[in-house]
DNA sequence: CTGAAAGCGCTTACAG
DNA sequence: CTGAAAGCGCTTACAG
């Protein structure tokens, strides 16, 4: 049977106003609450989060909208988001809305409705729709992997990433550049990272043919839009805009038996473990997923308790130089 | 303002148990039907989640444990639990133990005492102390990945897939044979999948050179573990555990200038979306996660509402004939 | 420091 | 079919 307040009250022949002051550190004496103490170790008692929270009015819970779960960046972002939660006594609540805009703007509502203290949205495109949620809801936002005027942003710098990564395959001799990038509905990771390769290349004296295609997230998409550029274009190097793409661009060289680097150089972002192991190993961009959620979970809950965060916060990035870029 | 019941009641002139009654599906006569229908869709009234649960004593929340957020394997287990859940109307509330056999045992605890409805463990190994909160906890519980007789439990059936995995190397003519496994106390993963393997072996009636090895989870663990293998038994083929495992191995072979497959063959188990992508593709059997975790979540409900499940639901496989194995 | 009482928003017998 | 009342397990002023 489970006790409730009531119970313990009796037990420990007080009032349950005292166990409900012992229990959320208001003042009780010392001896009472030695007497309280021992019959909650005793009967194991834990106080009922339903009725605590219709009274509070709210929960230590943090709502997290991932548009998928089977990604490397979504993947850290939330273990980073998990473990800083955990650590302050929050919890997490994951909901997944399989890339549909209109369940993300569901499961904002949704969250709100379960009275969640506040939301961590790792975005991908913000609408108006979003906003409009955002504002109606009244609770702490903060996104994560894109950046919006009026909302808390935790990003990951990807316009300088992609800078410096311009920069190192430029210094690396290439002058006849592919990027394959992605929509430009998604800032980030569409234009961002692209403006940067385009400043790099704007930085640079000696002239450049740099030629701009598009494809979608998934790999095998990938890997025929790399095939026909490689065909049509030849280019000494392609720019990938995720690692999944660049993953893509690999295979379509193996395929058409083109050595990389030797023949062909390829580039990624993220830093996926996986681009690690690959043959040749992949030179990419990391990001640092983990601690980018670690940072959205601090900066939430000190919005919750009225402090200071920053309305952008950028995250770190490393070029990670491996194997997959020649020197031209 | 957020309204309550009452405001309805009021609003559309009836008694807040008139009310509850229409919400719950009780009889309602059509005239006052209409009404509260109507007060509803004006208001955008939608009950208080902790009060209805602070009564009913139960959530339609089902608690998910899992090791961890980023593998192939879970990912899609999850979308697969949540996404049947939705269709059911439950919620899926993720518990990540991080590897830790003993956040393992707390969050079940932990869920419990939040009045999940049932919990979905992402096993890896079942202990007593396992067995024994299970019990405590009285609600019912579905294990995916590990099977146990005294838990339900939804596997991939690893015995069988491993067994015909290798009914297919044998009969592709390798007769030297690396086994690249991982620990004993992984029954599905580190018993089961030797076990098949051992049984095909068994089957076949020439002479069979079996060499049998031990690794962790880890890709980089693998590379060096694999590195060894082919220098010192130098096999025609190494069978590993896991996709990830086959991941180190292919890169072992890469790094020593060893062609697969012309000189070495090499398979995995899993399936992972990479493992389509590598150079060459991977030979492997494909676990069907994503339906294991719709099982899973089917069955959880079907217990929930009482009706049969079968104590140990087997997930389909797939053998993925790929790349990376060739005749012998 | 301590207790009695009211109330959070719902549901559920019980009458009618 | 409908309503009044009690109660789920807590917290929070308010007295003392």
């Amino acid at each position: 049977m489970m006790k409730t307040i009531a119970d313990i009250a009796n037990l420990a022949g007080v009032a349950k106003s005292t166990v409900s002051r012992y229990l959320n550190g208001g003042s009780v004496s010392e001896a009472t609450k030695r007497k309280i103490e021992l019959v909650i170790n005793e009967t194991g008692y834990v106080p009922n989060t339903f009725a605590q929270s219709l009274k509070a009015k709210k929960t230590n819970i943090i709502g997290t909208v991932v548009p998928r779960l089977d990604s490397f960046a979504s993947s850290q972002i939330l273990i980073g988001v998990d473990e800083k939660l955990r650590e302050m006594n929050y919890q997490m609540l994951i909901s997944n809305t399989n890339q549909s805009l209109t369940r993300e703007i569901e499961s904002i509502y949704s969250l709100s409705n379960q009275k969640v203290a506040g939301i961590i949205l790792l975005a991908t495109q913000i609408t108006d729709t979003h906003i409009e949620a955002f504002e109606k809801i009244n609770i702490p936002v903060i996104l994560v992997g894109q950046q919006h005027d009026s909302v808390y942003s935790v990003i990951h710098n990807d316009e300088s990433a992609a800078y410096e990564l311009g920069k190192y395959i430029l210094k690396k001799g290439h002058r006849k550049i592919a990027y394959l990038g992605v929509t430009n509905k998604d800032i980030a990771v569409g234009v961002k990272r692209k403006e940067g390769i385009i400043r790099a290349i704007k930085d640079e004296e000696e002239l450049c043919e740099v030629n701009f295609y598009e494809t979608g997230f998934d790999m095998n998409e990938a890997v025929s839009k790399a095939s026909t550029i490689i065909e049509r274009f030849k280019p000494s190097i392609i720019v990938c805009a995720t690692d999944n793409i660049a993953l893509g661009a690999l295979k379509a060289a193996h395929q058409r038996g083109i050595r990389v680097p030797e023949e062909l150089s390829i580039t990624g972002f993220g830093g996926y473990e996986v681009t690690e192991i690959t043959h040749p190993s992949l030179t990419t961009v990391k990001f640092f997923y983990k601690e980018a959620g670690c940072d959205a979970a601090n900066g939430i809950i000190k919005l919750l308790k009225g402090e200071e965060f920053s309305p952008v916060t950028l995250s770190k990035y490393q070029i990670m130089e491996r194997e997959s870029v020649d020197k031209k």
